[in-house]
DNA sequence: GTCTATAGCCTGATAGAC
DNA sequence: GTCTATCAGGCTATAGAC
């Protein structure tokens, strides 16, 4: 185990390059359908130096998960109970949508995660996601008394905003599979933005 | 390998048993994350017995993809035509949904497939599927240029429609981590479909 | 048709030289 | 810190008795 107090460059270095790795196999393949031979190829390590720097597969899957969900729930964190209320809701949903078109391979590892019934980040949901869902939805239902928005239920309305814009980096392939030619981020924009408008507009 | 002829009553009830215990298992896990043990023991057969029903593994699943792809369409094929606009579209919509109520393992094997980048039925995707939704996308856009219904991207709209309601089946545990005691379907169904009408209203 | 036993491969992890 | 070699366990699939 490299020690805790001093990380080399090179251990810098290989952490990180284990950890992108780790992102691009585990997303397209899903944990179990991973293995640590193709992670360390991805990395340009050997399996056993892979195994230098984390434990085991399990240490390396839960780390990169830990890793990239508040990156992944930043873009709820930034909703703003003092913004005008639909435009924060449509920057709210641009974001997530911009996500799935930058970080799609982020988007298919929680949904890889959490469609095999979440086993190893179960607690992260009822816990700490639960608590900013909450949060927010609050928020949304004061506006929606305040007559800002029209009325809907403020937890689906967040559901709703992350399987729209989910879709287009989770199902990725069937989504292009359909459109043929056309790039699916082309109209992707206007649409979800024309979904939530229409639905809020009070 | 069982006669193709004159299947006997038993084979026919392990044939269906085994298909039964083989969605329960890879809509959970995944293909590569199933195994033949664990089909055979929900099955209630030894797994040589039931590898003499099946070749291998691999033709247990693509045996389960293709029976089930049929049945997953359906709802879209019903789309009418000559029925009334916004009528149809929710109609479809709430078949949709209680398809996710219902049959959640179903929507779980395919979301595991197509995260993965859809190995073994890309080609039914950009085939039967991408003729399916063409053909209905021209219905939609007919429906628009009419007037019935309010502009919209008709493939963004069936995608929007997917979405929406596969994710309740999807991403089930995540919704009730966070809705905790209350059940998604109390309100999905109500949410979802204002949200198309109040999309769609001409 | 169904079973027990096992072949043979793949994979996660470790030993030990450098 | 990094490698080659290898072990131990789990997995798909088959052999062969009944």
């Amino acid at each position: 185990m490299p020690q805790e107090r001093a990380p080399t460059r090179i251990q810098i270095k290989n952490r990180a390059a284990i950890l992108e790795a780790a992102l691009e196999v585990f997303s397209a393949h899903g944990f179990r359908g991973s293995t640590v031979d193709q992670i360390a190829a991805a990395a340009g390590l050997s399996k056993p130096n892979l195994l230098y720097y984390f434990a085991s597969k399990e240490t390396i899957y839960t780390a990169l998960l830990e890793r990239l969900l508040d990156t992944w729930l930043d873009p709820l964190r930034a909703l703003d109970p003092g913004g005008e209320p639909l435009e924060e809701i449509l920057a709210y949903v641009r974001r997530k949508l911009q996500m799935s078109r930058d970080l799609p391979r982020e988007s298919r590892l929680f949904a890889n995660e959490i469609v095999q019934g979440a086993p190893r980040i179960h607690a992260a949901l009822s816990g700490d996601l639960k608590v900013l869902v909450d949060e927010k939805a609050e928020v949304i239902r004061d506006w929606i008394a305040a007559g800002k928005l029209a009325p809907v239920h403020p937890h689906h309305l967040i559901f709703s905003i992350w399987s729209l814009t989910q879709h287009y980096a989770d199902f990725d392939v069937q989504v292009r599979a359909v459109l043929g030619d056309e790039d699916p981020f082309e109209a992707a924009p206007e649409f979800v933005e024309t979904v939530f408008r229409r639905l809020l507009q009070a």
